[in-house]
DNA sequence: CCTTACCTACCTACCGGTAAGTATATTCGC
DNA sequence: GCGAATATACTTACCGGTAGGTAGGTAAGG
């Protein structure tokens, strides 16, 4: 990280640096073992100035955590306009979703350690909308496939669950054990299981081959 | 909790004290956030009775995990001792992993949050091989379930994620939101459309009630 | 002149850990 | 059996360092 020239003009990229400092030190330590003082070691400036843009500690970190909320509230607004059959939109939305979380690992890293965890002195945010939001969605594709025929399903809930759970342990495994990490492949027939799970008769044709972007 | 009387005969429960009252404040603030002062004026006791007993902060975070991968250990070795059909003896592992860990929210919080997130200054410890436990375990199950015609299963390791991601969804949910957690039954159920992903033509029959202790 | 962006120096409070000591129980040597 | 030595379990007071945050100031741009 360069250090910016001794009171030169304002340094336009300076929040950014904060920014990326800041999850890098989070997902290293985590938020409470992270100290401001090193945030802003590794961004080039003084403690005022993360002060100055972000207002306290917990100010950046809410900062980084709305970053993350946009780019899934983008995702799932984009999936609500998919189309195409029911499963082939779920595994559409998941794929894209475990994209977006390789791209970010540090960040989900962090996030998830707060949802999942102890809150180590930070509250949880739009956590939980997004959460819900994501679920309701899975959920609506499910009532829908078994209202066309597609799944049979007895009790959505479980369904939504399971290919949740199957999302998650991808992503999870991701986190803990990147040298093992499922690849997309791997993720769609982890899902594919599931679904086979659920399918009717004739939700047993031939699986397609899940469409990429 | 009692303050011992000052200056009596050595106070046998101590050790446990401080071991509670830790992993009560790991639970509500993380590792990191967490002071030795906090954990022993919870205890009733001086900050060096601490270190007297467990050496370090460090310390007694490592004694916390080893109770903890004790107990995990003995479930393991006594589903390994288990008889009936591959699917049942699943059935019954996760059913018992859920039970113990519904009773260890704290525990499996903390826990959680050092494998799955940033290391916040202790190290794993023993994670990963009750990790890998675990699932060479389920995966053993699979393959004998289906060697023995139960199961048509394309490729084991799918299988095995999409189980562990059902028991994984289950558990985190009581982590994130106790008060919408899963039961045993609907963890049965979730898991159940697992193996209605991966049951063959007769591991279809009628589903047996899982077994209970 | 005012606003924005940043700096140095400092504040209070607290961190993990330790030194030196005391009290009690047990063991050892006579 | 008795006193000294040792082991165990705990205390008060302290160490050096650092946590999040702030006061007061300066420089540049509009």
């Amino acid at each position: 990280m360069n250090k910016p020239p001794e009171k030169a003009p304002p340094d336009p990229g300076v929040r950014e640096r904060l920014l990326a400092s800041a999850i890098d030190c989070f997902d290293r330590k985590g938020y409470a073992a992270c100290s401001v003082r090193e945030i802003v070691e590794a961004a080039g400036v003084t403690k005022p100035v993360l002060y100055y843009h972000y207002g306290s500690k917990e100010g950046i970190f809410n900062a980084l955590m709305r970053q993350a909320m946009d780019q899934f509230d983008e995702l799932l607004e984009r999936a609500s306009h998919s189309e195409g059959s029911a499963r082939d939109r779920i595994e559409k939305l998941f794929g894209e979703v475990f994209d977006l979380f390789k791209r970010s690992i540090p960040l989900v890293r962090v996030m998830n350690s707060i949802y999942y965890g102890p809150p180590q002195g930070v509250p949880r945010g739009d956590a939980d909308r997004v959460h819900f939001a994501f679920q309701e969605w899975v959920k609506k594709r499910l009532v829908e496939g078994r209202n066309a025929g597609e799944f049979k399903i007895a009790k959505t809930e479980d369904a939504m669950w399971a290919l949740i759970g199957a999302l998650n342990v991808a992503t999870e495994l991701e986190l803990c054990h990147p040298d093992l990490a499922l690849t997309q492949k791997d993720l769609q027939r982890v899902v594919g299981v599931v679904f086979d799970g659920i399918a009717s008769e004739e939700g047993r044709a031939p699986r397609r081959a899940a469409k990429r972007r």
